[in-house]
This record gives C-alpha cells, sequence and structure tokens, in this order.
RNA sequence: GGGUGGUUUCCCGAGUGGCCAAAGGGGACAGACUGUAAAUCUGCUGCAGAUUGCUUCGGUGGUUCGAAUCCACCACCACCCA
C-alpha cells in the first residue's frame, strides 16, 4: 500500500487539486509541504495534533515538512468558517503563543538539519510595506472570486472587516514565499483552508508562472457534524498543564460509539489491518476499542508512561481494580481546615473544582445528591470531612459517576 | 456623513414600568436506563452561612415609590443610502 493510499484509506483526504501528482510527489517521497499553524492561543489544540500527525506520517516517507507558524498571519486572524470576527491580539501575546506553539511542536516532530524545519511568517509579514504589496500582490487578486469563497458565506451576513479579508492575501504570500525560499511545492491544512490554499496556488501561477500544489485534511467531526476537540471549557489543549493528560485520555475514552473507528483510522499509527479487525467489534465491545483509541493519543501526547497512568487510573476509578496513585488529585494544605480540623463539604468541592461555586456545590448535594465521599453518599450540605479521616493515599470525592478527584493532606 | 434596526443571563432568543434572577430552545451538569456510548425520559443551570438577601439585561447619568423596560448622552454592531 503506497502512502497515498494509506492516507486515504484512514480517510484523511478531503479536497486535492491535482490527486495524481500529488500521490506521485508524496510517495516518492520528493515532496516538500507546508502546513500553517496561527498561534492563538497558548497552546495547540486536537485540531493542530491532526495537522502534525500527517506531517509525520508524510515525514517517515522521506517527504521534508514545513511548520509554518504565523506570527505574521495571527496579527490578522483568518475569518474562514467564522461568523464572528476574532478578538485582536497583542504582538506580546502573539509571540508568546509563537514560542508555546514551537516548543510543543518540536515535541511531535524531528526538527533540524535535513529534517523538518520551522518558520515564522512574522519574518516576511510584518515588515511589508503596504503600497508595495499591494501593487506586486495585492494586484493578482480578484475581489470577486475572493468573495465568492466559501469560507466567507458565514461573513456576508453579519460583516467582514477588510483587516480580515485580507487574511487570503496573506496566506497567498506565504506559499509565494515558501515556494520560493524553501522550494515548497504543496500545502495541506484543514478543510476550511481550501480557498486560502487555493489563492497561493494562483498567486504562484500568475507570478512565476509555476505549478503548486494543495490538499486538505478532513476536519475531525463527530458523527452530528459538530467540531470535535471542543468542550464546554474550551478546546482539548495538548499542554499537559491546561489539559490534564487524565482528562485527555477520559476525553476520547468517552467518544461515541459511532466515532471510534473513524478516529482510530485517522489519528494513530496503529496498523489498518488491526483497526479493520475491531471494525467487527459490536455493543460493549467497543469499550474496548475506546480505551485502545484513548491510550494511543494520549501516548502520542503526552508520552507512555502518562498514557499508562491515565489508564491505570481509569481502571481503579471505573473498575475499582489497582491504585488511585493517578487519580487527578487536589492537596489540601493546612489552611483549607478549619479550627476543628476540618472542611465543609461545600469548600472542599469548591476547592477541587467539581463545582463552579459555592451555590452550585449546594444543589449538587441537595438537590442532585450526586455527591459521595469516600463510599458514602453526602446528603447534608453542613457535612465535614475530618482531616483525620483522610488518609494517607487520598480520599476519593465524586460527583456523580465521572468526575472524581483524589484529595490528599499536605 | 444620512437613515433604520439592534446590544438580555454559556449560546440563540422572549420580555416595552411593578407578578423579572428574567419565558422558550440549545448546550453544560446530575438522575433513571446502560457499556465511562447513543437515543429517550426527569431534574437542574447568577451569587450568597439561603422560605431571605445581594448583584445582573452594552456604558454613564436622569425620570419614578419602583427601570431590562421611559428619557439623554456615549460606545459598538447590522442593513439601506452616499
Amino acid at each position: 500500500m503506497t502512502l497515498y493510499e494509506e492516507l486515504q484509506a484512514r480517510g484523511l483526504l478531503a479536497q486535492l487539486t491535482d490527486e495524481k501528482e500529488i500521490a506521485d510527489l508524496i510517495n516518492q517521497g520528493k515532496a516538500t509541504f507546508y502546513i500553517g499553524f496561527d498561534p492563538t492561543a497558548d497552546s495547540l489544540h486536537v485540531g493542530h495534533f491532526m495537522a502534525l500527525l500527517l506531517m509525520k506520517r508524510l515525514q517517515a516517507a522521506g517527504n521534508k515538512p514545513i511548520a509554518l507558524v504565523g506570527g505574521g498571519t495571527a496579527m490578522i486572524g483568518d475569518p474562514s468558517g467564522r461568523s464572528d470576527m476574532r478578538k485582536m491580539m497583542t504582538v506580546d501575546m502573539i509571540d508568546h503563543n509563537v514560542e508555546c506553539f514551537k516548543k510543543q511542536m518540536s515535541r511531535f516532530i524531528e526538527f533540524g538539519d535535513g529534517k523538518a524545519q520551522i518558520v515564522n511568517n512574522a519574518d516576511w509579514l510584518r515588515d511589508l510595506n503596504f503600497l508595495e504589496f499591494m501593487r506586486d500582490i495585492g494586484s493578482q487578486f480578484n475581489v470577486n472570486e475572493m468573495l465568492r469563497a466559501r469560507c466567507y458565506v458565514n461573513r456576508m451576513q453579519t460583516g467582514l472587516s477588510f483587516l480580515e479579508f485580507s487574511y487570503m492575501l496573506m496566506q497567498s504570500y506565504d506559499f509565494y514565499r515558501l515556494y520560493q525560499d524553501y522550494g515548497c511545492q504543496m500545502q495541506f491544512g484543514g478543510d476550511d483552508q481550501w480557498s486560502n490554499m487555493l489563492g497561493g496556488i494562483n498567486l504562484i501561477r500568475k507570478k512565476l508562472n509555476k505549478d503548486a500544489y494543495a490538499m486538505t485534511i478532513s476536519l475531525l467531526l463527530k458523527h452530528d457534524g459538530t467540531k470535535m476537540g471542543k468542550t464546554a471549557g474550551g478546546a482539548v489543549w495538548l499542554d499537559p498543564d491546561k489539559y490534564k493528560p487524565y482528562d485527555f485520555y477520559q476525553y476520547w475514552r468517552n467518544v461515541d460509539d459511532s466515532d471510534v473507528l473513524k478516529f482510530l483510522r485517522m489519528m494513530t499509527f496503529l496498523p489498518l489491518e488491526q483497526i479493520d479487525e475491531m471494525d467487527k467489534w459490536e455493543g460493549s465491545k467497543l469499550n474496548e476499542a475506546k480505551s485502545i483509541l484513548a491510550y494511543e493519543l494520549t501516548s502520542l501526547v503526552h508520552g507512555e508512561d502518562e498514557a499508562k497512568k491515565a489508564q491505570a487510573g481509569a481502571e481503579a476509578v471505573f473498575k475499582g481494580a489497582g491504585s488511585l496513585d493517578t487519580v487527578p488529585s487536589v492537596v489540601l494544605t493546612p489552611d483549607d481546615f478549619n479550627e476543628n480540623d476540618a472542611i465543609d463539604i461545600i469548600s472542599l468541592l469548591v476547592k477541587t473544582e467539581q463545582c463552579g461555586s459555592r451555590s452550585d456545590a449546594r444543589r449538587a448535594i441537595t438537590k442532585d445528591h450526586s455527591i459521595t465521599v469516600g463510599e458514602s453518599k453526602i446528603d447534608d450540605f453542613k457535612y465535614e470531612v475530618k482531616k483525620s479521616e483522610i488518609p494517607a493515599e487520598g480520599l476519593l470525592i465524586k460527583k456523580g459517576k465521572k468526575n472524581i478527584k483524589k484529595v490528599v493532606v499536605e
């Protein structure tokens, strides 16, 4: 099976400009390609991770990846597929995020001589001269065509600023520069980037009379069409401080039945034959597949040790087997206890962040009856946990079945 | 620059002087059923030492016994005209 066939079989490919040409180039390991990442936060998230995985697959076949960090494009903000304008970020924030991105990326991709490269488009975008740029690049774009681009449809209703409208020019210019400076003839990215990528190809054709190619990765969507990797609290981050490995594991452990196989194909490096085997599993047996998915992804992102810990923690909590060492824990200091050396249950739930406020905690106890301390259900919001009741290995506080924390005394 | 409409709790969206912490839907959370799944049904969703009190309806100031609701100014957004 060729690399291209494998990508296809894994359901990773969405749109391509020239299937045959692209397949040949990447199968032979001759492609130099880039993927752009705009530093809109101080950590990468699951969407970025998909792109990094693709980089890895292609790199393994001998192709040369360029990770482009958008220190320049983040100054504008990509409006593609969005219904509202992004908040403007300060230059300091962007630069800080760029550093965070670089650090995280180097954990997944090997950078260095003859390996992958990492570049920042701030290097050429921030010093652009407006008039020169408009005469040189802006003249190559047709507004009528741009307005027809699907990525702007939402914004035709709610309004699109010129700042954001110009984003396509920036991304196109990036491709043009990378083509010239690095011999980069391909761009990959999320499917929402398609129009921006075509912009670059057109620019290269017009300015250099050369062919360049683009390929998009299927967006990671759930069966109901909503985006994967979004939670109420925000994105699923790759930074272990922003999103704990245990929670990361749980996130994937809890995907819908109808999504497990798809995600296994798209995001893991497990052989397709093995995944096809799992495809035959049904009913509760799918839980095994979910557990494999969660383990593989946690291992890729946080390392094998963390994956093992997360898995062991999950088994301890849900199956009552093994040690509780790895259940996310909260440390109580002497200040948390009152004069009787006890802590009231409401304060405790707020402290463990299982409840957002004291009112919330009170509701969880008196209305939902969802709080369990150790083995006992708590129905009295005045209940207190004595310091002496907390064993050295920790005491489990549960809110419902899944929200579990362990408290330990300092 | 001119005109019109708008800004409500996590999101959408009702509310045009007291009965409003604010309908309805979505989401989130919890319960039942399960398989740490989905679907379905139920509860719940500002804060608080809590049958009460406090702070919210773009911002500021005003009218009134009483304002999300009325007035003034400001900010922002959309649409139409230039």
